[in-house]
DNA sequence: TGATTGATTTAGGCTAGCCTAAATATAAGA
DNA sequence: TCTTATATTTAGGCTAGCCTAAATCAATCA
């Protein structure tokens, strides 16, 4: 396979694509710690290889070359997460860093077994769906908490994994997957929330609210009938 | 901690350092696939930063220090090859690989884990001893097969892994760990023996003999009482 | 429209490790 | 001892990725 470098490189492209639409030199750069010359370089680089269409002062688009690469590289990363946490016993904060090594060393193979082993998990430990090994991502639209009207209640489906912090407070309150969240207050001017998990009452401000994405309440019979948004299947075309 | 290359050359000295006894620029060259032109810069580094002492054209020896750092890398990739084994079901001569490439990204925090998670195991699917975390290396006294005589009993408590297809003919055999081999004739001009294992005859040329190691048979009763609560399958609570 | 500003790319350098070829040291044999 | 063969080291180059500084492009605003 490639390099860590061109996998990172890749896997960021693809992240940042699928976030924002458009992605920059200045937007991986940023987002890899590395200068945006840097950057320009290695774009270069992809784009002779043919995993990045290049516009010069545009913007990259993965090719499906490189979106398949890409994909792949984040399938190995939630699995190895699924493992940290499942078999490891890791917490949900601490499993990102870990991860992003074993996704480089990881060999079909390996990918495989340790697939089997987990017995094929479809969702990371931050609800992130994992990418089958075709490469298609199931994504089930989801709706931040932060679009919820006082009253409302609510499950927990995912919780972004941009930051530790919010992984690690979220845990505290006791907001995981699969809990059940009432909307108690809800204060316009700021976003911020009055919320009760597990019988305790807590505030959340609007910005942690954006991290956090449910679903609807639903009967144990029929889980999967209703959710916020349409389930949408993102495969090799147009992402978002 | 370094970077993969270093820890590769530390782990090869280490490993000659035990096999050989003098570690040579040419051995380290040969084992390393690498130029001996390389192996000599390399050296050089590493007597600048206090993990080898170098003794110009003379050879090399690993500091304190180095040893640490190499016996930690050997425990690493002891540790990974349980785990491929019970954990993901590889067969013992297609694990190397893999684990040389894993123990390179692994923490202290993964290295505890999975010590923990496979229930502190001694031994890796060879019957080489990890060594522990604080880097004492156990090593019972062990004979080669070759060195046994007819009539004599045995049990085989290590397979060399320096060859997959001597694990796989091995293995094949029903010559693996724990195995009771009796000599049935012994042919002192090459070596060769034929033995009986698992109530079948093998012919076993001296050279393969020199590769598998044992002990002498142990009674049942003693041998039953190793903890054995490893994780062999994985069970999980919940999968999303 | 044309100037300015910010983003992007190019130029020129650095490091880690690798290489081959050349130089040098050691060891072994005459 | 002297010569020769072999092992080791040094010299000089290469690549991947990184950097800063300088040049260039594009987009916006006066």
């Amino acid at each position: 396979m490639a390099s860590e470098n061109v996998e990172d490189y890749l896997k960021s492209i693809y992240t940042l694509q699928s976030k924002e639409g458009r992605v920059t030199t200045s937007s991986l750069s940023e987002r890899l710690r590395v200068s945006a010359a840097s950057v320009s370089e290695m774009i270069k680089k992809l784009a002779d290889e043919g995993s990045v269409h290049h516009t010069p002062y545009k913007g990259v688009a993965l090719t499906e070359e490189g979106k398949t690469r890409a994909i792949r590289i984040v399938r190995r990363h939630r699995l190895w997460e699924v493992f940290l946490v499942e078999v490891l016993k890791y917490e949900w904060d601490e499993i990102h860093e870990e991860a992003e090594r074993l996704e480089h060393i990881t060999s079909d193979k390996l990918e495989e077994r340790l697939d089997a082993a987990l017995g094929y998990p479809t969702k990371d430990p931050h609800g992130d769906v994992i990418p089958t090994r075709e490469g298609k991502v199931v994504q089930f639209g989801q709706a931040s908490l932060a679009s919820l009207k006082v009253g409302e209640q609510c499950v927990v489906s995912r919780v972004s994994d941009s930051s530790p912090d919010v992984l690690k407070y979220a845990s505290k309150l006791g907001i995981t997957l699969r809990k059940k969240i009432h909307i108690r207050e809800k204060l316009e001017f700021d976003g911020s929330l009055r919320v009760q998990v597990e019988g305790r009452e807590h505030f959340i401000s609007g910005k942690l609210a954006q991290h956090i994405f449910v679903e609807p309440v639903a009967d144990e019979k029929r889980r999967r009938s209703k959710s916020f948004k349409r389930v949408r299947t993102i495969s090799r075309g147009k992402s978002s």
